[in-house]
DNA sequence: TATTGTTATACTCTATAACTATA
DNA sequence: TATAGTTATAGAGTATAACAATA
């Protein structure tokens, strides 16, 4: 069961009449507390696995194993960070040799990113991790429920960075 | 129409048929990436207006306006923070006239926390504007997925802060 | 002149532990 | 001894602007 972090909580007789003002109905609050919530436990949950903190690494990791030559600029669009922030992810991943740069053949300012085999193991490691820690973390919806948050979310995530919607099959 | 914001992005071409691995069908990947977008443009829409960067502020706002005496714990374990977190938040808010600590009569350890009028003005001001930011970042979504939406998500939230199940009507 | 990637910097947030004062 | 609030600090994330190399 997932819990919260903090050791001892208030008296639940305490809180069990706050209302949430206007919040109660605002779909971003609810986004916004529960990504703290998630990243916190998928955190404890890759503890030790040289990839924590922050939605970058992750997803760098996964979309260069399976995009080889991706552009870092491609990623940064897709995890909703500018250039400058990829970078520092970039060199912290090379430099666990996780994956390596190298200059595209086309356009000689852009360059590739490839994955190593450790970054490969450690993608295959993460994987089921990451797919088993998010449903996991929402043990009071239902499969159906948990596919509807999905569909909806993703409908605007894709929006928002330029991919395009799914088709319904 | 919400935007990302950096300046240009890349081709949308390239883009395009970038797939998103396992990542494409988990929960949380959506939570983590659309938190970085609403609260980007949760901010803008807030500019100057001395609550901005962050949900403390903003919940902390409104729950002290609606719930006169509550005290700070108490609102750290609804917005997912500890104690020492909301003490700057608290700070803050204090130095800028919103709202004032007073000691509690029963618990001399424990203080409540009171609106000022200059806070009410600010809460009066911004929640027409949160709840809108809130709608207007998912045009998307028809009214009725929205509202799905904050019942699934508000279900595992009010569960993991420790708020009763709302009953259905 | 525009773009890719990079560097530098300042700022904020987060996490942890230890401290105080009351109970 | 336990709790409410506080302080201090180290680490990580974020945002911005400016830069070099290439197109």
């Amino acid at each position: 069961m997932v819990q919260l972090k903090s050791k001892r909580s208030t008296d639940p007789e305490a809180i069990a009449h706050v209302g949430l003002d206007v919040l109660e109905n605002v779909l971003s609050y609810y986004i916004r507390s529960l990504n703290m919530a998630v990243s916190r436990d998928l955190d404890e949950k890759l503890d030790g696995l040289e990839v924590a903190k922050g939605t970058g690494k992750i997803t760098t990791l996964l979309l260069v194993d399976r995009h080889p030559g991706i552009r870092s600029s491609v990623i940064a669009q897709l995890v909703m960070r500018d250039r400058s922030a990829m970078v520092r992810v970039v060199d912290q991943m090379e430099e666990q040799g996780l994956l390596t740069r190298r200059a595209d053949d086309e356009d000689n300012r852009a360059q590739g990113l490839f994955i190593t085999r450790k970054g490969r193991e450690l993608a295959d490691r993460i994987r089921p991790v990451v797919v088993k820690q998010s449903r996991d973390f929402f043990p009071d919806l239902s499969d159906e429920e948990h596919r509807t948050l999905i569909t909806l979310l993703g409908r605007t995530y894709r929006r928002i960075v330029g991919l395009p919607q799914q088709t319904p099959a």
